[in-house]
DNA sequence: CCACCATGTAAGAGGGCTATCACTTGCTAA
DNA sequence: TTAGCAAGTGATAGCCCTCTTACATGGTGG
């Protein structure tokens, strides 16, 4: 029951999931593979494929994981902005940011064009639950119609993830931003983004 | 002379850096490698090398060329977009998304952290024009300082560069987005941006 | 107690990529 | 005309990756 076991890992199949978050955060998806992430576990390059049939599941496993961790932490970053609908959803900005930079796992890696071909009802709902998520936020900002609702998403969405990927690529490196403040650049982005006309309404 | 050699090619260097935006376009920089460009173009694998000594040295030289590309495109883009300086440097981002969409080489390869390494005086003199001319972009709206200009030149880019990707990603795909619909959404997103306070200036 | 089975390992086939090397080709300058 | 050189080629070493196969291990249910 020792959290560290000699020939049976314990949860091997948990375990391969956290090492590939750590993998990604440090050498991107560009470098991920899976005898790298088993390499980082100490066990056999083959041991993965007794939890996974094939990389693509694997990477399928990420990507559901991601989109329930991702969507925890929007939700809570939503809670922690106040009752402004607009604040609340531009708050899903900073939280993109930051989960992003910790894991290496965004809408990049969660919504990969490769995973559609795979049959996995997990990654299926936790990626639909995601996307709710999102739009209902999206949806408290009194937007008029379903399409508006996923218009603001694609945009608060775009935004992060350009911060994100701006950050982890070092563009940020050399004016000395730390994450934190590219998140709360994110986030005021995104905020003006949903005020095109205060005036107005 | 003409176009097409047998043995010798003419111009092999500028046609893998053509050949390598077309793979970048098709599979993105994850699947890029110097021997898929030079299968494409129907010359041995070695041949590259007789032009550039490593992979990373082609890099940095479609990183100076897409940096030249894009800075027109971009110039163009703002001439066309009339007089109002916010409105000319919105058109950045619809500029920067069909550029990526068309050549796969956004700031991720323009700008790829690798690239630090390489003493390559062209790329470097073609980067810092196409960011002279962003900053000289940003500066014309007016902000009171260098370092405001670099906040509009980042979210400028940052919403371009997110919805290029989440469109080369095929997030839109579904939506049946077009890159021309995903540009004028960019676009309208990178003026919203630049409008944050319309009643006061 | 022990047989079974889930889960690990070692070894390796098969494939792609980077880069090198000796060799070949053919343009060009003297 | 021809020597020399720039720019190709084929072959290959070396590396890493994916995934398979046969075997090893040890927890657990009967």
């Amino acid at each position: 029951m020792s959290a560290v076991r000699k020939y049976h890992h314990g949860d091997l199949r948990a375990a391969l999931i956290e090492a590939s978050f750590d993998l990604l955060a440090e050498a991107g998806l560009q470098r991920f593979s899976v005898a790298a992430v088993a390499r980082r576990l100490g066990v056999s390059s083959a041991a993965p494929y007794r939890h996974f049939p094939d990389r693509d599941h694997l990477l399928s496993a990420i990507s559901a994981t991601a989109a329930r961790d991702l969507r925890a932490a929007i939700t809570a970053a939503a809670d922690a902005a106040g009752p402004d609908p607009a604040d609340r959803l531009a708050a899903v900005a900073g939280a993109y940011v930051r989960y992003v930079v910790r894991t290496g796992a965004g809408f990049h890696v969660i919504y990969a064009a490769d995973l559609y071909k795979i049959p996995d009802d997990t990654r299926r709902e936790q990626t639909r639950a995601l996307m709710t998520t999102l739009l209902d936020l999206a949806s408290a900002t009194g937007s008029p119609s379903y399409e508006e609702d996923v218009l603001f998403v694609e945009a608060t969405i775009a935004v992060a993830h350009g911060y994100a990927s701006l950050f982890t690529d070092g563009f940020f490196a050399r004016n000395g931003g730390t994450v934190d403040a590219i998140a709360v650049r994110a986030v005021q982005a995104a905020r003006a983004l949903l005020a095109p006309s205060p005036a107005g309404q």
